[in-house]
DNA sequence: ACCTGAACACCGTTCAAGT
DNA sequence: ACCTGAACACCGTTCAAGT
């Protein structure tokens, strides 16, 4: 009995991916995080209340994209610190290799993170087990550079790296924010924005090789 | 003739303040800045269509709410730095009163900030001009502190100034934003969440005080 | 000029029903 | 088990109408 004897409204058999794809779609053809419900199952070609045999509710739908985001970000992150020894260069990297993926999935970004904090800044146990998840990828690379000697981070005091992971944590995803609202394009006057990016990120890094007073 | 004259349906006379005031407290009782215009409305005594009246759409009404943000933040920054000669110092408490003023309004600066994020990035020319304004608190202070010498930036340099004034404001907008959602506290293990706010801060500043590479 | 009430097209969610 | 169609309570916005 082949997937051909089920009735066309059976689909593909796999509604759960194809909702999850065709929110994808929207976000990158719209720009726009905040898609409806009935579109997706509009896309997916199935009815408007379809998607709950799979998902509880919308949200639990946007929390689904956003973790599979996660996820995609970390890749990104760690392979971009991948084979790289000298730590002032991994976090360079991982920083550009950050925006360069907000910049890249402007909507998704702003979901995985905008949203969150837009509910009251209650996001769900799995959001922040990902977000978790990403910045260890930092912690690890602060932490080298303290034990090599070029971060001048005293690693065995645990309130001066979760200081520093914090402190670049927080600069890169203001940095994403205002590059993707445009705000980093209004403020260069000449040159390429990518170069603002590169002089922020290279000034802070630059920050952390000198004694903290 | 006095006000009592006219039919009460004619309100208070200033129905645009008193909805933009029942929008605020819709935002600080709720703290989700995505209200409903029907909502404003109600609390304000009027039908749910007279709000258009004043406002143009849900949206001018939001961007009315943000602008009016804008300013008190603007107050709160300069009244910071006001009096203080000393670039760290002053620098310091901006980044403070910023951060103290979005943990007080979380859905009030979820609003002026993710909500333009949220809108494909096309933030109003209002808006960008509100936001633009705040920048020069800082600028002005990364400038006095360049020419003092106390920070490592050629005050000559507009690159270098203008990757300061972006670096510094990044930082300070991703800390807040990661303490209103929480992340901050969830990174804390022992001791107030402040006093990582306040590291976060002082290591930024201090990295400013170094030469750059 | 300023506000109301009915109306339209949407939305998230639920429920009974189909296969 | 998985999906559909009708239904409900909401929403933003428009339009004719009232004072």
């Amino acid at each position: 009995m082949s997937t051909e004897d089920f009735p066309s409204t059976y689909h593909h058999g796999d509604l759960r991916r194809a909702l999850l794809d065709a929110a994808g779609a929207i976000l990158a053809e719209t720009g726009q995080w905040d898609f409806s419900l009935r579109e997706v199952a509009r896309r997916a070609g199935v009815s408007h209340n379809a998607p709950y045999r799979h998902f509880a509710d919308k949200e639990a739908l946007l929390s689904a994209v956003a973790i599979a985001g996660f996820g995609v970000l970390r890749g990104h992150t760690s392979a971009a610190a991948e084979g790289k020894a000298d730590a002032i260069e991994a976090l360079s990297a991982i920083g550009q290799a950050y925006i360069g993926f907000g910049v890249a999935n402007p909507a998704l970004y702003l979901l995985m993170f905008g949203r969150g904090l837009a509910t009251a800044g209650s996001a769900s146990p799995e959001i922040a087990e990902a977000a978790r998840y990403n910045r260890a990828v930092v912690n690890e690379t602060i932490l080298s550079g303290a034990r090599s000697g070029q971060f001048t981070v005293d690693a065995e005091n645990p309130a001066d790296v979760v200081a520093t992971v914090v402190a670049a944590g927080s600069l890169v995803h203001g940095l994403t924010l205002f590059t993707i609202d445009g705000v980093i394009e209004r403020v260069v006057d000449k040159g390429p924005a990518n170069n603002l990016v590169a002089d922020v990120l290279r000034r802070f890094i630059v920050g952390l090789t000198y004694p903290q007073g």
